[in-house]
DNA sequence: AAAAAGAGAATGATCATTCACTCTTTGCGC
DNA sequence: GCGCAAAGAGTGAATGATCATTCTCTTTTT
């Protein structure tokens, strides 16, 4: 089932209003299939779930996706993104603390759209499992960690930094962990959480 | 199914050799449930494989577990006294980079018994979801917190430290971190690790 | 009227759990 | 020690529910 070979679901080019039409059906179907998996897992949200969710007929789901599986990688897609965005959004180092302790509640229980940390652990321990999967996170993962580090090559332009790699592993982790601690504790003391980044993040990023 | 009043599965009190078979017996099926949930994960894995992998009938583990989610919350109990121990064991500076990068590999694929970085991770995307587990994963996390921040007392004793909270904090995002990025790159490379590590860690638990 | 979009019941597979049954151990009077 | 009944351990097929996917039919659009 998920060593078969790439096929798009909706293969005809149609006129510009169809892709439209297309497009905005598959946007509904994610963000339906999207909810019920934060709700319940991706093994344990039912098609018919997704559906009643998205307000159609279980078959239509499938004028739109080849499979449950289909809609599990696309979804994965959308959090890495979500995911890489919230880090490009870096800048400077002040408001990294400040930032991350922001975000560290407000996409806690899929109320927002955009990132959930139960789908972000789900996916990890899914990639040990899935080599689709797998596949897509690990190459995600360098771009990021080449992101992460290319930013502290930037904000330590001129300065002499030694280890770059490192410390984009360090914070790699650190941004992981705090996911799972979002996922264990969502409405934990944002004075410790807003603390204890001050105090690391400027001993990562400075010098 | 996850609100019943608690009620054990084997009420009975039996002599001490029908006892141990019921230990022996419940230690077997849950050995085989976490090579299976590991290898499938929580929802994915059948009763079906899990008896086959304990090399019984699917009829026997009922007889000393009422439910699969019975088996599920057990499995979990474990892992986080793995990871308690694991912690535990911790005692100097010098030897956490060392010890955190040995471990880093040897538990990955559910090759050894103990503690595994994707059940870890489901675990925590599951508490999201089910009470019973959030409750047994948050009253954990607390005592788990405590225990880094008295050892980080311990490492400190004379010297006046700040901030030993919001420490203990970035270390268990740390080590969070850390398990998520087991299950991604399970073949990272050791140097990077090490390095990492021995950059971090000093800066947490000495000044 | 032809084509596309949609609905929703039918299909077949899978799964957790139970049940009726067999095999094994155990306690016990002799 | 010895045979024997009863309890415990174990089996695996049956049950009923659920689920992904498909199929046939209806509605809407072009």
């Amino acid at each position: 089932m998920q060593q078969t070979t790439e096929q798009e679901a909706i293969t005809r080019p149609v006129s510009g209003k169809a892709q439209i039409r297309v497009q905005t059906q598959r946007e509904r179907i994610l963000s339906a299939a999207q909810k019920c998996f934060i709700e319940d897992g991706f093994h344990a949200a039912s098609m018919a779930s997704i559906a009643a969710t998205a307000a159609m007929s279980p078959g239509l789901i499938y004028r739109y996706f080849n499979s449950k599986n289909e809609i599990i990688i696309a979804i994965i897609e959308r959090q890495l993104i979500c995911l890489r965005t919230e880090i490009a959004m870096l800048d400077d180092t002040v408001n990294l603390a400040e930032r991350l302790t922001t975000r560290y509640g407000n996409c806690g229980t899929g109320l927002t759209p955009g990132l959930s940390p139960a789908l972000v652990l789900e996916m990890s321990a899914e990639a040990t499992r899935d080599p689709d999967i797998a596949a897509a996170v690990a190459a995600f993962d360098s771009t990021l960690r080449t992101d992460i580090s290319s930013w502290l090559d930037r904000l330590n332009r001129g300065k002499i930094t030694t280890n770059t790699d490192s410390r984009a592993f360090i914070l790699q982790c650190l941004i992981d962990g705090l996911k799972v601690r979002q996922t264990r504790e969502p409405h934990i003391d944002r004075g410790l959480l807003r603390t204890a980044l001050n105090e690391i993040l400027p001993l990562l990023t400075r010098p």
